[in-house]
DNA sequence: GATTAATCGAGACGGTACGTCTTGTCTTAGG
DNA sequence: CCTAAGACAAGACGTACCGTCTCGATTAATC
């Protein structure tokens, strides 16, 4: 006899939610991760503390559903999501195309303030972090690994070559100047990235190839 | 209304500003940064809480200070540091070596909460972040475009290439995986990133180089 | 905007009416007044919030109610009510026989708790104050005035004398070292009581009387 | 290591002390005890709510203490209390005089709400109901009971009259009438109450006496 | 016996206050 | 004047109840 039953999730309120998930999205984008706080997100979704604290652990959880949710939306909005990268047969435009999309959103304001504060959270906040990488990271990552694989078997990627360490060489670099802004972003610097990650950086090809 | 006048240095406690940095290294180890307060810095430390605030402004760049304190230490105590990377001649092999090294201290109890705290507090605070990436990673990623240029006039890079952006090829995976925990970290790990980053993951050399 | 409609009371159902007495009564005695909630009533009784405030404004009135029932109940145990001082013809030893029993009922812990409460309750909130007044406090006090009106007439009380104030003499102090612990209760005290109220305190008769 | 160690008084802010003292009963005056809340008092007295908790483990002891400021304050402006009943040789007559006084505060509209509220809540809270009864009922009772006793001494009080029940007979109808609202309060009652209980209601004196 | 309307147990809701914790400022005493 | 100590105003935390509301599921009186 440890915990609370858990709520009846058929009688939840739908309306509460969708207004703490607004409240949460405009107060990190208005004053910060740091100065939100689940009263003020109470306040603005007009919305009793409790209802908040029945449904999430913690505002972490709140502003994670908030932004999944935001995604989703965004992802519907945006056409019938193709979720797969397209394969023209030319990878190098493939991917130069779709990390231009990813700098549009990385620069998109209503999702820098909560990516940003969810991505610094999940640093410090192991299960969030988890869970951050599990439901909005790793199915982006998994895009680049089904395109890279497919090009490995038209041959156009080295045989033997990791698929999954490979796809960092292009989205790690990225997503670092974005997290850290240890470096502008543009269609310039990813087109770049796509260009030494395909045909490295050194002057002679490896002596054992 | 002019700010407070800056308080006299020279009459500044060495020993409580020692003090307040072991308190809050190892407050941050033990707790977890978010758990970790300036009361609880300052009870550990036996100081006053107003020590600390005429000192820093805030509990980050008290960990910021303790942190580059314990970096100068830890340079210190492995010797005299080389400040920059050894150049063999052989790149890959340079590189394959720093990166074990940077692996080495990321695995490094000491290191992991604190700089992985501060990293998070950087996201969202902007100056914080601003000057850990100035004080401590800039500083770091200088080496490598230090010896990818040396690399590059030795004709083992190519011409025309951005050693600013060629180093994020094998450091940015490397940081995001240790991170986000998007994926283990080992020499392997390190080693391929170097293989894949100078000779590129393409079978056939681009079309027009 | 009128006032809802009242509950059909025809419909009501009378376990859960008697499920709400015995909860509120034990939690009162075992947890107290103020850490009696209706919350807690329901739950105990097993019965929705709403049955409770369907019939009852407060946790007051229920307890009020509650605590009639059990008076009733608990007279009706003691055989056919009396209702009427028993009249011998002495009044003393009329007096001091109901004074003993009101001190056997004031100690019985299942009225304690309960008619403490009560009091409390209704010194601060005046509708209940005047209620439990006339519920309770009255029916009883009635019985005093109407004793002592008969020995009056009987020539045993000086004529003159307001039985309404007179009454007050033993009832009171009683009242008072029971509720606020001013002083022990037992069979002396109140026998003592009725001496000193029927005699007077003074060693001479009063000088115009 | 239970609890914490006790604050330092000597640093107390007395400013903030009268300003809770104040806030506390004009509180409890405008919106009656149960609606006096603890945030409501600090609001109020412009201080943090820790303030409160620092000095104070529940609002009855605040108020308690606000009380017993108040009536010390009450009585120096009384001109140097006498701290006794006068003794003129009439006993009737000076024990009349004390009680129409005694009417007097307790219709005067500053102490109404607060000392009800404290007798209430010392109904149902044993501790505080001690500490009231200690400190302002009992000082109170003594004055009766030295009274009395130098009554006895001259002979106006039979001997063997335990004076601290006969003050009862005069005291507790008062009170019973304040609190609980069983009947008015007047000079005219006071008086009866003094007439009845020095001379008694019987018409004959005392079989054995 | 089926219909129907209100009560029932349950519990989510918008709120308020709780008592605790921490922040950053201010005050006091001591060196 | 810096220091250790800690009281202070402020305000967020997460919990407990309040009194209202909305669900099916009884349930009792009418058809």
């Amino acid at each position: 006899m440890v915990s609370k039953p858990p709520p009846d999730a058929t009688r939840r309120s739908e309306k509460s939610r969708r207004a703490i998930y607004a409240a949460a999205l405009s107060l990190v984008g208005e004053v910060g991760y740091p100065r939100t706080t689940v009263e003020g997100i109470a306040a603005r979704a007009g919305v009793g503390k409790q209802t908040i604290y029945r449904w999430w652990p913690s505002k972490a959880d709140v502003l994670l559903e908030a932004f999944l949710d935001l995604s989703r939306q965004a992802a519907q909005e945006a056409g019938q999501e193709p979720y797969a990268i397209p394969d023209t047969g030319d990878l190098a435009a493939d991917l130069k195309a779709v990390l231009r999309l990813t700098v549009d959103q990385l620069l998109d304001p209503r999702f820098e303030a909560p990516s940003r504060a969810l991505a610094a959270e999940g640093l410090v906040n192991e299960p969030l972090g988890r869970e951050f990488v599990t439901k909005l990271l790793e199915p982006q990552l998994q895009l680049y690994v089904d395109r890279l694989r497919a090009a490995q078997e038209a041959g156009e990627v080295r045989a033997g070559v990791d698929c999954r360490i490979a796809l960092e060489l292009f989205v790690s670099p990225l997503a670092q100047r974005w997290l850290q802004h240890t470096g502008p972003i543009s269609y310039d610097y990813t087109d770049t990235l796509v260009e030494y990650a395909l045909h490295g950086i050194a002057s002679q090809p490896p002596r054992s190839a």
